[in-house]
RNA sequence: GCUCCCAUCGUCUAGCGGUCUAGGACGUCGCCCUCUCACGGCGAAAACAGGGGUUCGAGUCCCCUUGGGAGCGCCA
């Protein structure tokens, strides 16, 4: 047995790639992957009016963010119309196709009318038989498929099981549009036919053209792939996911200091289970990934739950490789470009890579850790915070000019060195460790929360921690 | 309207006839840890949509109801 799986991917670049398309690139990977076989990248670009170099670009750079390789070179569907119309000229010739000179207008009407009558609304078929001394000379015909109206198509779905669909409720689609340009339905199969698809993994909201795809397969005399139809994801209050109800692009997720492998971690969990297994490397997926596992209900998105998993994530990444993640990430996070431009003129890369660790402790996302890095960000002196203003007691503030007198004298500049100053000075004025603590994290910076106040002292270094100590002690009443 | 699909805590889900007084995760609420915030630890509240069957036995199988969703283009 030789025969591979062979998945693919056709998004259509009318627009971003979002996080239902993301996810369904995501399966098919994972399916792929996990047989060793491989995921083709098709762009279906028949839409001419809709179809954009942008939006090609979007769904190719969203697919190399989430790390997610095709093989092979992307297919463009546009540029085979021609193969599309020779499977046209071949069902013609074969009686499974036929020339259709109904116009909008009277496609209209049927529909209109089989609307006000409760019918569903389809295609007639009126020029399924006509002769070709009917035929008009004024207009040229679509080439419709010659659709069996009687019995039914079955989709043995592995996500869905046995779909059965009568054949009087599909209608005879158009293969071959009246200007000559091939349809979806018509592109999809000699596509997948063609590349050798055995796979196609993609949201039930295609369920139908299954079937209808399947009768243009019969009508090729072709046998169709297989067919998986994963659930649609809703958005937060439980509608469909469209643009209009936050279904961003995932260059979105970039945006907002998603990592990548977190965001795998979550698609794949959304409709794929492996027990009560929830944070697991990639590679385990890909040995864990079995299209049985996938359910049938839509999912929401839940973004509060991705924030999460990626804080473990975060977490999880060594600092040397988070530190290089955040720095290839800060371009494109809000304020981003501005931290790179600070951070290169005062030199504190280095003072962020130190505080790296007790940075990341306490983010879900790089946007995150960059707003918790801003102390190393802002410049002297320090506009403070209403609740950091709030801590500068004038006892606090007191207790600030010790405390700048002890550390100045501590040898060398080190966290263990500056807790003993600290606890010491706390000591002697017979205040809890807090007390001194929160008017030097105030002092420091300008907020009233940061990473442990003694990082915070290492990171900034000797000379700037003095400094801002001094600016808030020097006030005194 | 017609066709098809779906239905376990607020959310994602485990469960594939008996081991379920229904498990995990996020979120929520307590407590602990503690220089703040996080992290972490411990604990709590929280679900089998409803009704009929089948069966010795149903969250698990069947039917109906209800509630969601998708599709019905010379869009993809």
């Amino acid at each position: 047995m030789s025969d591979t799986v062979v998945t693919r991917f056709a998004p259509s670049p009318t627009g971003f790639l979002h996080i239902g398309g993301a996810r369904t690139a995501l399966f098919n990977w994972l399916f792929a992957r996990s047989l060793g076989g491989k995921m083709l990248l098709r762009i279906e670009d028949t839409d001419r009016a809709r179809s954009t170099e942008a939006a090609i670009t979007a769904i190719l750079d969203g697919l190399k963010w989430l790390e997610l390789d095709w093989d092979g070179e992307p297919v463009f569907q546009f540029a085979r119309a021609g193969r599309h119309r020779e499977a046209v000229e071949r069902m013609l010739a074969e009686g499974r196709a036929y020339r259709c000179y109904a116009t909008a207008q009277e496609l209209e009407e049927m529909r209109a009318t089989a609307q006000a009558e409760g019918r569903p609304p389809r295609y007639d078929g009126r020029w399924r038989d006509r002769p070709e001394a009917d035929w008009p000379t004024d207009r040229a015909p679509a080439i419709r498929l010659k659709a069996p109206t009687e019995g039914e198509t079955v989709i043995d779905d592995l996500v869905q099981g046995r779909v059965v669909i009568p054949n009087k409720d599909l209608d005879d689609l158009v293969l071959l549009r009246s200007d000559g340009t091939p349809t979806y339905m018509l592109a999809v199969v000699v596509d997948d036919h063609d590349m050798g698809v055995t796979h196609v993994i993609r949201g039930v909201d295609h369920l139908t053209n299954a079937a209808r795809q399947a009768q243009i397969y019969d009508a090729m005399g072709w046998s169709a792939p297989r067919m998986a139809h994963i659930p649609l994801i809703h958005g937060p209050d439980g509608a469909k996911l469209s643009k209009r109800h936050g279904a961003l692009g995932v260059e979105a997720y970039r945006e907002m200091g998603f990592l990548p492998a977190a965001l795998r971690n979550y698609l794949a969990r959304l409709g794929w289970s492996h027990g009560d297994d929830e944070i697991f490397s990639t590679e385990q997926a890909i040995e864990w990934f079995d299209i049985a596992d996938v359910g049938r209900s839509a999912a929401r998105f839940d973004q509060v739950k991705l924030q999460n998993l990626n804080g473990h994530y975060m977490r999880a990444t060594p600092d040397d490789e988070l530190m290089a993640t955040f720095r290839a990430a800060l371009p494109y996070l809000p304020g981003g470009l501005a931290a790179i431009a600070r951070l290169d003129e005062t030199g504190r890369w280095p003072a962020l890579e130190g505080a790296l660790p007790g940075l990341k402790e306490r983010a879900k996302t790089l946007v995150e850790l960059l707003d918790g890095a801003r102390f190393l960000l802002d410049q002297r002196p320090l506009s403070l915070e209403p609740a950091a203003e709030q801590l500068l007691t004038p006892e606090a503030r007191r207790l600030l000019a010790l405390l700048g007198e002890r550390l100045a004298a501590i040898e060398p500049w080190a966290a263990p060195e500056a807790e003993a100053a600290v606890r010491s000075v706390a000591e002697e004025a017979g205040v809890k460790l807090g007390a001194a603590a929160q008017p030097l994290r105030a002092a420091l910076t300008g907020r009233k929360t940061s990473p442990g106040i003694f990082d915070v002292l290492v990171a900034l270094g000797r000379e700037e921690s003095l400094a801002r100590i001094a600016d808030q002690a020097a006030q005194r009443p």
